[in-house]
DNA sequence: CACCAGGCAAGTA
DNA sequence: TACTTGCATGGT
């Protein structure tokens, strides 16, 4: 009879299980913890490869500074991150956090990474545009802070796998899962991008590509 | 052609 | 509270 793994178990064997099977993911990618923080905003429900777009254009410009944001009006922000969608509410987002960022710390990111994880957290999560994937990306990769980043596949991972129910929220599934790990910066970091490069290779369709998944097996 | 992508806010009932 | 809708480009 096996005895049933604990839920510390589960969650440590997953992580070996995608490891072994993809390797280093090299999160978050990024230059410095601003373009990391442009980054969570722009990546928001949209492909990567388009964030690249919008953030190499900026970078050719010379703009991946706060302040020489700051300084652009909107429509000229939204035009430069045109090909990463949304990019009138984006312009307006990132416009909204930088407000944030000179009104908190001057402009000053490691300043504002002074602030305790849960202080910083509940700071961030009053801008608007910054919901609490965005600001756990930012705590996480920007800010070196242990906040476990969950999204749309690490909920749907773990419900296929019987661990949380289908119609958990995003503060239960992240306190799901800092509750059992320990709290770990390059663990959470690399566990949120293992579960991603899981999720995108495999779980989208339970009918997909499953037979050679990392996880298996899927219940 | 349809569907998806490393979400969030605002509106409705 | 629980659901719906708008936002928008680019890849498959």
């Amino acid at each position: 009879m096996n005895k049933p793994m604990s839920r510390q178990a589960t969650l440590l064997n997953f992580y070996k299980a995608m490891q072994d099977a993809l390797g280093p993911s090299s999160w978050w990618p990024g230059d410095t913890p601003f373009e990391v923080c442009l980054g969570a905003i722009l990546t928001q429900n949209t492909n990567w490869s388009n964030v690249e777009k919008a953030l190499t254009r900026l970078k050719d410009e010379n703009l991946l500074d706060p302040e020489k944001i700051f300084c652009l009006d909107l429509p000229t922000l939204s035009e430069l991150i045109k090909p990463a969608g949304y990019f009138r509410v984006k312009g307006q987002r990132i416009l909204n956090f930088l407000s944030f960022l000179k009104d908190s710390a001057d402009f000053r990111l490691e300043l504002l990474a002074k602030q305790p994880l849960d202080e910083l957290r509940t700071n961030l999560l009053t801008v608007k545009g910054i919901g609490p994937e965005t600001a756990d990306s930012m705590l996480l990769y920007a800010f070196s802070k242990p906040s476990f980043v969950v999204d749309s596949y690490t909920a749907r991972i773990c419900n296929r796998h019987s661990l949380t129910p289908e119609d958990i929220d995003y503060e239960e599934l992240r306190g799901f899962f800092m509750d059992v790990l320990p709290r770990d910066v390059e663990l959470y970091n690399e566990y949120h991008a293992l579960l991603v490069r899981t999720g995108k290779n495999w779980c989208l369709k339970r009918e997909g590509k499953c037979r050679t998944c990392p996880l298996q097996p899927f219940s």
